[in-house]
DNA sequence: TTTTGAGTTGTTCGA
DNA sequence: GTCGAACAACTCAAA
């Protein structure tokens, strides 16, 4: 029985995985080895590198328990790989399947070296599984999820092996011990935690309360699920458990928003899968002569949450400061960055990619051309997220703007997301003076739709002419 | 091949 | 204050 290397990339767990599984069913030994690639860790911020060295921390830790550890280098994989694998005799690499273009390309150019054996895992079906009966991908969410519900989901996840093989004396390297992200410990054992108190309780309010980043109403997993720390299979799971378990209608209906959720996250991942040139440009082809604005400044103030509207600003703070944003303030975020600032969503897309923990290429990527009205099923262009509206119908008492924006603190919750309405006398009182304390509006809501409905209307009737 | 109904997350306007 | 229609066509999926 030969040796094996078993490739972590995205699964930072023990438990169903199936990349693991595989390496220990055709092998005597196994060599968990992660690689941290400079390529990838250049585009993104310390808060997830904090995360995710963390997480390799643990995941030795876990591997250390049952006899192995972790070998981590630092390197470009399609070189370190193969190194290793000469290092070892090693006979074979199991990994995860990933599917951006970039860990496409990667893999490919290491299985020309070395044999490679990729594994499902990612979502809870295989990739490129979910396609209409012609064979050809979905490009519509709702056939997507319903040909989704239709296919057999293996109901018997993997257990973690209890003993695993020792690993030989390999060198590896220890990561930067950086800061541990206060509201993310990373790991598995966290992931399943997490899951498993989700899916006992706020699963049932996840219907009314998802949308409410004033209340801790959704799982606050993304993290986990990024870097695998629990798998598709694993959640799907636990939620058609809920689901079958749940008191009422009400209750169940949030176990199935959920699961929808879930199906999200691998509609997008079909999407990159299938048509990779998202990454680069606008879905929709009437889309790519948007005039955007190049506007610096503006850009600028966004990311610093210094636009003036407080429920923008409150998310792109809690961004900066936890790497981490609830999805509903992302979308309003977005929306105004692409709508009102109009400036073109894949700045927007860049920078959550560098500041999100969870930052994962086919979501972010889905999100951003959804937004923008670019992407396969998007948001119809006029849809213009009214920021005011948005804030005070989801954000109803103003607990989310006054927790991240300080300035407001004291600013009455009838003005809390309009302050620049209050009276002179009221922004001397609450001590948030507009102009001083807290921006002015950056652009006026009404001025700013007419400019983006213009704008859009261009690029389609430009689109149209050179038909 | 043709036809038909449908398509995450909203906003504004006017009755 | 509430309600329905308009916003704008177009592409996709399925019959």
């Amino acid at each position: 029985m030969p040796m094996n290397i078993w490739w972590v990339r995205r699964d930072l767990r023990l438990s169903d995985n199936q990349a693991l599984t595989a390496a220990l069913n055709n092998g005597q030994r196994v060599i968990p080895v992660y690689i941290l690639d400079p390529h990838l860790l250049q585009q993104t911020a310390e808060k997830r590198h904090g995360f995710l060295f963390a997480g390799l921390r643990e995941l030795d830790q876990d591997l250390r328990c049952r006899g192995s550890r972790l070998i981590i280098r630092s390197g470009d994989p399609e070189i370190e790989i193969p190194r290793l694998a000469a290092e070892c005799s090693a006979a074979g690499v199991y990994a995860e399947e990933d599917i951006s273009p970039y860990a496409r390309r990667r893999d490919t150019a290491v299985a020309n070296q070395i044999s490679l054996h990729l594994t499902g895992g990612l979502g809870a079906h295989p990739i490129g599984s979910v396609v209409k009966p012609d064979g050809t991908p979905y490009k519509i969410f709702t056939p997507f999820s319903h040909a989704w519900k239709t296919l057999p989901i293996i109901s018997h996840t993997l257990p973690a092996p209890d003993r695993l093989p020792a690993v030989p004396d390999l060198p590896s390297i220890v990561p930067a011990d950086l800061p541990v992200p206060d509201l993310f410990p990373p790991g598995e054992r966290e992931a399943q935690r997490r899951l498993a108190a989700f899916a006992s309780g706020m699963i049932y309010e996840y219907q009314n309360l998802r949308n409410r980043p004033d209340l801790e109403g959704t799982s606050i997993l993304s993290p986990y699920f990024h870097f695998g720390m629990l798998s598709p299979r694993q959640a799907v799971l636990a939620a058609q458990q809920a689901s079958s378990n749940a008191p009422d209608a009400p209750s169940r209906a949030g176990c199935e928003a959920w699961i929808n959720e879930l199906i999200w996250r691998e509609f997008y991942q079909s999407i990159l899968y299938h048509f990779p040139f998202v990454l680069k440009t606008a879905f929709k082809p009437q889309m790519r002569s948007i005039p955007w604005r190049n506007a610096a400044q503006d850009f600028d103030r966004w990311k610093a949450g210094l636009t003036g509207y407080p429920i923008v600003d409150a998310g792109m703070r809690q961004l900066a400061a936890i790497g981490w944003m609830h999805n509903r303030v992302r979308m309003i975020a977005a929306s105004f960055l692409v709508k009102h600032l109009l400036i073109n969503w894949q700045d927007g897309e860049r920078w959550f990619m560098r500041s999100l923990i969870d930052g994962d290429p086919a979501s972010n990527n889905g999100g951003w051309q959804w937004t923008a009205g670019t992407g396969t099923d998007a948001a119809p262009y006029f849809r213009v997220f009214n920021p005011i509206l948005q804030g005070e119908k989801f954000d109803p008492t103003g607990t989310y703007v006054r927790r991240w924006v300080p300035e407001l603190r004291n600013v009455p919750t009838h003005f809390i997301h309009t302050p620049w309405k209050m009276p002179d006398y009221l922004q001397a009182e609450s001590r948030a003076i507009i102009g001083k304390e807290y921006p002015k509006p950056i652009v006026d809501h009404n001025a700013a739709r007419q400019r983006v409905l213009e704008a859009y209307a261009l690029s389609k009737s430009s689109a149209a002419s050179k038909v």
